[in-house]
DNA sequence: CCTCTTATTGACAATGATTTTCATTTCCGC
DNA sequence: GCGGAAATGAAAATCATTGTCAATAAGAGG
């Protein structure tokens, strides 16, 4: 599973160089289509790359995430997960159990939903003066198998 | 500022015990506008009780934010931030500058915008079989300082 | 008020994800 | 092939958050 070429030019576009190590993680990414963590990240990795190390993995995905081809999230399980922008998912949004921390995503969206965030993107981006480049949404709550049950 | 009887309500509900220290955390909360983390908080706090230690603080964010009295905010600047759900600012989203971590309350959403999150919310509760209880919603991007100029 | 039970607290240690450091290796234009 | 900058990996350092545990304080009942 090679990485696609194109990725070359958008690593040179920014003065950095197309390696090993980051064609690994971005393969990694883009053959998964769960949430992974870094070091999930770093073990798929070390299959296949047993020398790359747990820190690169970081700068890595720091860099992808700066450049815009990665987005970085946070469901509140004390480590930060990481989705390909442009992957095998389309852009979509999140459900997250507080209790058990099961994360669903959702992109079958309403025409309505896709309009609206468009619009109130460009509203806001001009009210406040901000370069709007992204956004998150998630549903907190209870899944399924959380919802009758006990805590914890 | 002391805080209102009808925190004694909630706290009884769940079994705990309304004390000196949520007291002063939850005071803390009500006081401000801001977003802050753990430690701001604890230092406020220190500053009318400086016996209330920060473990404590950490603690008392964590049940109020069980109780669903608080909310818990990652900003990607490696802590947490916390906002009295009930606060003196109403329900609202949030802009994040992804390069100096600004970040900015918006509250003026159009009228359509509530109505969508309403429909949304009831139709994902019902395919996803999720009870929902709160979304976040945040625009990343670069604020009016940080557009133009240099990264970092 | 006084007592008793148990939730709560605070000091301190421990954890664990992420960063820093730094010497070594790799990339890539010349 | 060379040379300088960028990238890497191993190990140490950071630092926000949690766990431990003996001491304390709420608050129900008398
Ligand atoms: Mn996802
Ligand atoms: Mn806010
Ligand atoms: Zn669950
Ligand atoms: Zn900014």
């Amino acid at each position: 599973m090679p990485c696609p070429p194109w990725w070359h030019g958008k690593f040179r576009d920014c003065g950095c160089r197309m390696t090993i190590p980051r064609q690994a993680v971005i393969d990694v990414l883009t053959a998964t289509s769960e949430h992974l963590s870094a070091e999930d990240i770093y073990f798929e990795v070390h299959k296949v790359y047993p020398a790359i190390g747990l820190t690169t993995v970081y700068r890595t995905l720091d860099l992808l995430a700066q450049m815009g081809m990665v987005f970085k999230f946070d469901f509140g399980d004390g480590r930060s997960r990481y989705e390909l922008v442009e992957g095998t998912k389309k852009h979509h949004h999140h459900l997250v159990c507080t209790n058990c921390g099961r994360v669903i995503d959702y992109s079958d969206f309403i025409e309505e939903e896709v309009k609206l965030f468009n619009q109130v993107e460009k509203a806001l981006s001009q009210k406040h003066n901000f370069e709007i480049t992204a956004h998150q949404v998630q549903f907190l709550g209870r899944c399924n198998n959380c919802k009758g049950g006990n805590n914890r």
